[in-house]
RNA sequence: GCCGAAAUAGCUCAGAUGGUAGAGCGGCUGAUUCGUAAUCAGUAGGUCGGAGGUUCGAUUCCUCUUUUCGGCACCA
């Protein structure tokens, strides 16, 4: 049982209760921010039987930074209401890496107000204000937030389902409405912290509602911990896609066509590569490859349910009398295909591929670098089974997917698994044999899973799969969606081993997602040094002085001939030139021919590392087709 | 789409209370022929994102607009 208030205090001898400064100082604890009583985070001043489970929250705790930077939260509010007096403020939670605060404040904060703020905060711990724990009446608390005009926490208070809410001082100078817990003074706030920048964020995340100003700031235990925060900030700028890909001459983007991307000889290079080798993973697999046009007659995104659902995301064009939409998706034209002619249960399942290309009018504000454009090509492909087909296909699929993303470099990924939500078509039975036969399938894979309740498509339940790259963060790529919906509304059919026509089941999947996407994935993962059989240009030729270019050109015509990309350096400059220059552009080896390498018929292959060998012209070419080889 | 910021040479960036712009790298030309991440010299590049307005004069001030960046919202 755990009381919040200080009222109890003198009943506590009499009931065998303690507080939490009692427990610290008694057991001997020290550096304690918080504590869990009996499963719950609460404050130290809270009350409790002497009989509670009791665990201390110190900084090695995970929770531990979570409450100082709440608390640190509170205080950057603190600091901005004794600057603007005027600020109203809503919300601030912690978030990975920090926390935040949303403010509505006629001031327009810049990163010129911040040193102004830092410096108040640092104040405010400085002063080591007693933070205390307030148990009010709803009402009370409304008309409390109401008085200092604080009119968010009001709302906020008002849609809690509760007759009782918490409020924080800090002694007389702040209040905020919280669920705690907090530290129990502002000086045991870390003064590692840093505001980071600014940006608008809708009240409630409503894009209908006032659009407040949210404050986002950083804050550790050290200054060492700050330090590495910073400098992994810094190594995810250098690892930029847009900054690589200028870099490395791969694509531009340009105003006249906003979210499209111009793939640069190199980029396409890169493009090909990637998009040849799921080409034929998906081959090995079973898949067909087809082609549909680019733009369909609107009739036909009636029929399914896009014109309804998706039209704002759609181009239209017109010719004649005729409406027609630049498809943003590939999966009613798959089932043109399935519809021609007659299926029986004897072509299932069918595996329908395309690299189309399809074109959302995304948001104008969405837009980013590649990974998130207007014109784009998935790894898309469509399974047309039957029901008891599902299971085998969900494995099939995992299997191909954790090969791809092996191949590609990636050890980890997650999967979530997103079951029925509200609003769907379809009946209760078959949602439970579709999650049940998915989950099923997944778990014989022996992939782990989270569940993610109610985000399923209204179609049907999902896959998700969600990579970690070298900085780990997240990238949702792979999906696996399995559809009831889209066969029957567009008419399509087999005819089953007992003779009736059935509609199929319709697998949705892609592993890489769009490839411009993942194209910027690879090179933030990689920092642009890709796997050899990646790289756009594999390899470059250069020769120490030009005396050397005949034996130069020998060697570059044996890789040419081998398949290999490769590329021939005989400017005047010198090898180190030559080597930064190509380093820069991050070609993963160089070829460096001299004397050595002419009067021993060798070849010296170096790294972008460093590390270099020297081997016979044969065994050279021998090696980097084998380096070079995708894997398959 | 919304809030905020930004847009100057191919790239990174500097600059002027309003008098038509500058550096480094890169490019080009020449010299250098050199052994592991920048050889030297010379030279050419700009409607200062676009359109209007104020002004004798605007790249600079104002308005609109496009795009980009950081978030928010969106991501079937």
């Amino acid at each position: 049982m755990v009381f919040g208030s200080n009222l109890l205090h003198c009943y506590s001898r009499r009931l065998n209760m303690i507080s939490g400064f009692d427990y610290v100082k008694s057991n001997g604890l020290k550096k304690v921010l918080a504590l869990i009583v009996d499963g719950i985070p609460t404050d130290l001043s809270a009350i409790f039987s002497e009989t509670a489970k009791i665990e201390a929250i110190t900084k090695e705790h995970p929770l531990g930074l979570e409450i100082m930077r709440h608390t640190t939260a509170h205080i950057m509010a603190q600091a901005i209401k004794e600057l603007y007096p005027s600020a109203k403020i809503a919300i601030g939670p912690v978030i990975e890496d920090g926390f935040y605060y949303d403010i509505s404040c006629e001031h327009r904060f810049t990163p010129d107000d911040f040193p102004a703020i830092e410096k108040k905060m640092r104040e405010i711990i400085k002063a080591d204000y007693k933070i205390t724990r307030e148990i009010v009446s709803k009402d009370d608390a409304i008309e409390f937030f109401r008085g200092k005009n604080e009119l968010f926490k009001v709302e906020l208070i008002q849609d809690l389902n509760v007759t009782e809410v918490s409020l924080y001082h800090h002694e007389d100078k702040f209040t905020d409405l919280c669920r705690g817990p907090h530290l129990p003074k502002t000086g045991m706030a870390s003064t590692h912290f840093e505001i980071m920048k600014t940006a608008g964020a809708y009240w409630r995340g409503d894009s209908n509602r006032e659009m407040l100003q949210r404050l986002y700031a950083t804050s550790w235990f050290s200054k060492e911990e700050l330090d590495n925060y910073i400098t992994l900030l810094e190594e995810a700028e250098k690892r930029d896609h847009r900054k690589i890909g200028r870099e490395m001459d791969l694509f531009h983007l340009q105003e006249e066509a906003s979210g499209s991307v111009f793939w640069h000889p190199r980029g396409w290079t890169l493009y090909r590569t990637l998009r040849n080798y799921v080409r034929k993973r998906l081959a090995k697999d079973g898949y067909v490859e087809v082609c549909t046009p680019q733009m369909v007659d609107k009739v036909l995104w009636e029929q399914s349910g896009h014109w309804e659902k998706f039209r704002q995301n759609m181009f239209i064009s017109e010719s004649e009398e005729k409406t027609l939409a630049i498809k943003p998706m590939n999966c009613p034209c798959h089932i043109q295909i399935f519809k021609q002619g007659t299926k029986s249960y004897r072509d299932l399942p069918l595996r329908m591929a395309e690299f189309g290309c399809c074109h959302r009018n995304e948001p104008s504000g969405s837009l980013y670098g590649t990974m998130r454009v207007r014109s784009f090509v998935q790894d898309d492909a469509h399974i047309f089974c039957m029901p008891e087909q599902i299971n085998s296909e969900t494995k099939k699929f995992c299997n191909l997917l954790s090969k791809i993303y092996r191949d590609l470099g990636f050890e980890k990924f997650s999967v979530k698994f997103s079951d029925r939500p509200e609003k769907r078509v379809g009946s209760d039975e078959i949602w439970d044999l579709a999650e049940d036969l998915l989950q099923k399938a997944v778990r014989e894979v022996g992939l782990e899973y989270t569940i993610n309740k109610g985000e399923g498509a209204f179609y049907g339940p999902k896959l998700e799969f969600v990579l970690k790259d070298k900085l780990n963060r997240d990238w949702q790529c792979g999906t696996f969606q399995v559809d009831f919906n889209l066969p029957e509304r567009l008419g399509a059919w087999y005819t089953g081993e007992d003779g009736e026509k059935h509609h199929p089941i319709m697998l949705h999947r892609a592993v890489l997602g769009s490839l411009e996407r993942f194209i910027g994935i690879l090179l933030e993962h990689y920092a642009g040094k890709l796997p050899m059989w990646l790289a756009p240009v594999q390899i470059v030729v250069a020769t120490i002085t030009n005396d050397y270019d005949d034996y130069g050109k020998r060697f570059y015509d044996a890789l040419i001939e081998s398949g290999i990309r490769s590329e021939f350096d005989v400017r005047a400059e010198k090898i180190s030139y030559k080597i930064r220059n190509h380093s820069v552009e991050k070609v993963p080896v160089m070829a460096i021919i001299g004397e050595n390498e002419k009067s021993n018929n060798t070849i010296t292959l170096r790294k972008m590392d460093g590390s270099q060998e020297n081997l016979a012209f044969d065994n050279a070419i021998d090696l980097l087709r084998k380096i070079c080889k995708e894997p398959l």
